[in-house]
DNA sequence: CCTGCCGGGTA
DNA sequence: TACCCGGCAGG
């Protein structure tokens, strides 16, 4: 496990090499003192079937106060984004604000459509994980200080305006970025928000704000819209049609169309997705070109257009498959190297199914 | 050959 | 359970 890594001229790609085996990430978000704060943009995003049943058990955050419809769909009075933030991405969640207090949204509490990842869809738990309320770190205080947006009006924000679905770190018109530190799933609205958080959290830096040096990058993703990722790990479960072009997704976050809202009721019962095994430090974006293969197994709503047909192969296979096709993309040990298995993600390490980088 | 990772072993 | 690795298969 530990490495006995030598600085290996600490060139790998301007990154300084992590410590991985000295502290455990999992405790880290949780041991944050957190001060009393309500509901805040970010949330844990249960990404995985055990970190989640974990979450459900853990008693640790739980401070959030009763799932009521309206704890879901706040109104964001107004956004403070973080330093770069644009008045677009106010904007933005103003538009979708006047959204989600539709009636129809609004009046239809069991079935939200759920801006709130804290409603597992598929397990339709009338409480809320402890991961979703309790998460709260230094960071989200300042990409959200004063309401819980949901996740929607980056997400929007970034439709509304014709923006790009490139990952944009710096800018934080993206949709939310997600915190992929083992068992962390932390999401905030703002990259440099989720930078911070990393930092402070899981690097245990300071708030060097213009020192990053881009190690964040390497375990946070943004939540796009083009979900692939997530299609091959349920692809498995999904017992329906394989033709269907979009599984059943999680109605997790927003389609960009706000008119379509209404079409976001459907609240599909899917099983638990539980393909990809355990720990892991779960998919991350390694760099910002990273494309569709790096977004982390959270179901998100995406795009009601015609989703390219993703994962063919995968989704084609209604049963067990024997060997998984194996993606095109670059694992752990290639972008990583072999002298820098440490930062290989579990998996990789461990020779199995690359998480981080799923196909 | 390299790479990804299954299956199975060890601690 | 966490971790490691032989060995296979795809490229």
């Amino acid at each position: 496990m530990e490495a006995e890594r030598p600085p290996a001229s600490g060139r790998g790609c301007g990154r300084p090499p992590l410590r991985t085996a000295g502290q455990d990430p999992a405790t880290a978000p949780v041991s944050v003192p957190a001060p009393p704060q309500g509901p805040a943009v970010e949330f844990a995003l249960p990404q995985e079937p055990e970190p989640r049943a974990a979450d459900l058990g853990a008693p640790g955050a739980g401070a959030a106060g009763p799932p009521t419809p309206s704890a879901h769909i706040p109104v964001p009075a107004h956004r403070s984004p973080p330093g770069k933030a644009r008045l677009d991405e106010v904007m933005a969640a103003t538009a979708l604000t006047s959204l989600s207090t539709s009636p129809l949204l609004l009046g239809a509490p069991g079935v939200t459509f759920s801006t709130e990842p804290c409603l597992e869809p598929w397990r339709e738990a009338p409480m809320q994980p402890p991961g979703c309320g309790g998460g709260w770190d230094p960071a989200s205080d300042q990409s959200s200080p004063s309401t819980p947006s949901p996740p929607l009006p980056p997400e929007a924000a970034h439709f509304l305006f014709g923006e790009s679905t490139l990952r944009k770190r710096k800018s934080s018109l993206q949709g939310l970025f997600q915190c992929l530190w083992k068992r962390c799933g932390k999401v905030l609205s703002s990259a440099s928000g989720m930078q911070r958080h990393i930092r402070l959290v899981h690097l245990g830096r300071q708030a060097e704000l213009e020192q990053s040096d881009g190690e964040e990058d390497f375990y946070y993703t943004e939540l796009d819209s083009g979900l692939d990722s997530l299609t091959d790990g349920l692809s498995g479960l999904t017992p329906g049609s394989p033709t269907a072009s979009v599984p059943p997704a999680f109605p997790r976050l927003e389609p960009p169309e706000p008119l379509a809202l209404p079409s976001l009721l459907r609240l599909p019962a899917l099983p638990p997705p539980s393909v990809l095994s355990t720990t892991s430090p779960s998919q991350v974006c390694p760099s910002d070109h990273a494309h569709q293969g790096c977004l982390a197994p959270v179901r998100l709503e995406s795009q009601p257009t015609p989703v390219r047909a993703c994962a063919p192969a995968l989704l084609a296979k209604p049963s067990a498959n024997p060997r998984k096709p194996r993606g095109d993309a670059k694992k752990c040990r290639k972008v990583y190297g072999m002298d820098h298995r440490d930062l290989w993600c579990t998996a990789c390490r461990w020779k199995k199914a690359c998480q981080r980088f799923l196909d």
